[in-house]
RNA sequence: UGGGGCAUGGUGCAAUGGCAGCACACCAGCCUUUGGAGCUGUGGAUCUUGGUUCGAAUCCAGGUGCCCCAGCCA
């Protein structure tokens, strides 16, 4: 209809990757998603998961998952499934799964090859050795003894490698390139080195050795026809090796393109640190909804809608200007999910900071159910009844004995509409011998059922509650940021100084009879709070709701400006 | 210091030689049975110096600042 309304995503990747097509460079499209089996993915990975994925999907071509086995020591199967487990989650399709051990066997093959053509040689020199000769940036590096090793010697060399007859560290397989190029990674880099132990995940003790990064990456996006391979800016001054094999070996030449990767602010992304929060106890586990890990935003209500859209807004490019690449404003990002949520969820009504109002004038033993819309946002969401009685909790923020300025709600005198109910009128408050407030007193208008007053009359305040006969109790988990600091991450240790000492606060609430044992999982909007989440530690005696995020509170604006 | 990158409001991204725009945040207002949501509006940016051009965020040259690279990690 509209033919030029659409208006497609555009940026560098999409259109080198259009180019390509255009020239005929590639015929298809193919990427993959090489993500390493040595931890849970975050946020961060998101990104890069969006853009493998979405391109090839674009481009009626086809995502291919690859996990990144290459090293023994750090990889574990249990990341494995962890990982296809919240890839799928955020709505991720790929066509195949492979292993980067998959193509051990045909890798090796290759690298004697390389041997032959007099382009690769086992070099003997220590890891102490390799390093001291590598030069620096301003010194050319020294060239191995062996460089010039014949081939049948480096043939028979890498061979007994492979099997197993010499220990971890003697000996690498390495490419003949230029110990003097201006570039390190040009300098003879190593592609093979020897591993005995733990056995791999998949390979068990077949291999002794096992491939580097750039030998094995570039080589197996070769072996199955990838044609973009998108990865992050470091990888910039890797291209030219990524470049270098297969024209050496005359295979298929995959592109490589670079972009800056995702993080946020207020959190951290290092497996290292991260590890170190989970078995410090700092957070619960993994899983622990202030994680920045997807398993802990799953839990805490975020939506893998939200989440893409999130990545989606904030694009693509090649800014360089932190060695986290772009950093997002976790405000950003909690804007997305409200956004989302706002949309879809149902609303309900709880009471988190419980204060008991007791309205005199209603009869004793009176239940009314009370019609309460689910969301105002969707009519096809409906509506539910809502018990209403004498004696009903309200949130103890919605009352102030002396009002501050602008205080719209329930003080002495006021009257405010409780919402879907009556409008109430305080009139007395009971205190303790300490003085705190335990309840309220209030007298209501019959004439108000449902929240609107016949004669005309208007309130300035809509409050929520809870019919204290009718009310479930439940554990309300209240999240704020884990870190005090925008990047805790600057200094080894400083993450730990700047824990926020209240990013957990436990309250004991009410909430509406519908909510008395929600699905876990399920997410609603508490009325005039924020949104919820069904936490996978409730119980049928008490549900558990974590905050996920919370409404835009002006009045908390307001207030803490008044200050 | 050699090599590779990057510089646009507070933040993230556009503008592909032709009026610097969008989102989030911020501020003001409207509306409201959520002080929610929604709507309207204000303020605020091209790192710097020079050059080319009728015209430069964009092209050229110099400068400055920041990021990445000296793993047998990925």
């Amino acid at each position: 209809m509209n033919p030029e309304e659409e208006k497609k995503p555009t940026d560098f990747i999409r259109e080198a990757v259009a180019e390509d097509l255009k020239s005929g460079r590639f015929s298809y499209v193919r990427t993959r998603l090489p993500p390493e089996p040595n931890g849970y993915l975050h946020i961060g990975h998101v990104k890069a998961f969006m853009i493998d994925y979405l391109i090839a999907k674009e481009n009626n071509g086809e995502l291919i998952l690859r996990f990144d086995d290459t090293n023994p020591t750090k990889e574990e199967t249990e990341f494995v499934d962890a990982i296809m487990e919240d890839a799928r989650w955020l709505g991720i399709e790929w066509a195949k799964v492979t292993y980067a051990s998959d193509y051990f066997d045909e890798l090796y093959e290759w690298a004697k090859k390389l041997v032959l053509m007099g382009k690769a040689y086992v070099d003997d020199q220590s890891p102490e050795e390799v390093s001291a000769n590598r030069g620096t940036f301003t010194e050319p590096g020294r060239n191995s003894p062996h460089r010039d090793r014949d081939v049948e010697e480096n043939l028979d060399l890498l061979e007994r490698m492979k099997n197993g007859e010499f220990p971890d560290g003697s000996r690498v397989l390495r490419a003949k390139i230029d110990m003097a190029h201006p570039n390190l990674n040009m300098r003879d880099p190593v592609m093979y080195r020897i591993i005995h132990e733990p056995p791999h995940h998949r390979t068990g003790s077949k291999w002794k050795i096992y491939p580097m990064y750039d030998w094995a990456h570039g080589q197996n996006d070769s072996m199955e026809g990838i044609t973009h391979s998108l990865c992050s800016l470091e990888y910039r001054d890797h291209r030219p090796l990524y470049e270098w094999f297969p024209e050496q070996l005359g295979v298929f030449k995959p592109r490589q393109i670079e972009f800056a990767r995702l993080n946020l602010n207020y959190t951290l992304m290092s497996k290292r640190k991260l590890r170190r929060l989970v078995e410090e106890n700092h957070v619960s586990g993994w899983d622990d909804p202030r994680m920045p890990t997807l398993r802990a935003m799953r839990r805490r209500g975020y939506t893998p809608e939200a989440i893409v859209e999130f990545v989606q807004r904030m694009g693509i490019s090649t800014v360089a200007t932190s060695n986290a690449g772009v950093i997002a404003d976790a405000a950003f990002l909690e804007a997305c999910v409200r956004d989302d949520l706002n949309k879809h969820s149902l609303r309900r009504m709880a009471v988190i900071r419980p204060l008991k109002v007791i309205i005199d004038n209603y009869p004793d033993d009176l239940v009314e159910e009370m019609d309460a819309i689910n969301n105002p946002e969707d009519p096809s969401a409906g509506a539910r009844k809502v018990p209403f009685s004498k004696v009903l909790y309200i949130e103890q923020d919605d009352f102030r004995e002396t009002p501050p300025p602008k205080y719209y709600r329930l003080h002495p005198g006021n009257e405010v509409r409780l919402r879907y109910g009556y409008f109430i009128k305080c009139t007395d408050v009971v205190k303790d011998a300490d003085g705190n407030i335990i309840e309220v007193h209030a007298t209501y208008d019959p004439a108000t059922k449902g929240g609107d007053s016949p004669d005309g009359r208007k309130v300035k305040s809509t409050i929520h509650w809870v019919s204290a006969a009718h009310a479930q109790e439940a554990e309300i988990r209240m999240y704020d940021r884990l870190f005090t600091k925008e990047d805790p991450e600057e200094g080894e240790e400083g993450f730990l100084a700047c824990l926020n000492p209240n990013s957990l606060e436990i309250l004991t609430g009410y909430v509406e009879p519908h909510l008395a044992s929600p699905e876990i999982g399920s997410r609603f909007q508490f009325e005039r709070l924020g949104y919820f989440c069904a936490d996978k530690d409730s119980t049928s005696e008490k549900p558990v709701f974590n905050l996920t995020v919370n409404l835009k509170d002006t009045w908390a604006k307001l207030e803490k400006k008044a200050k």
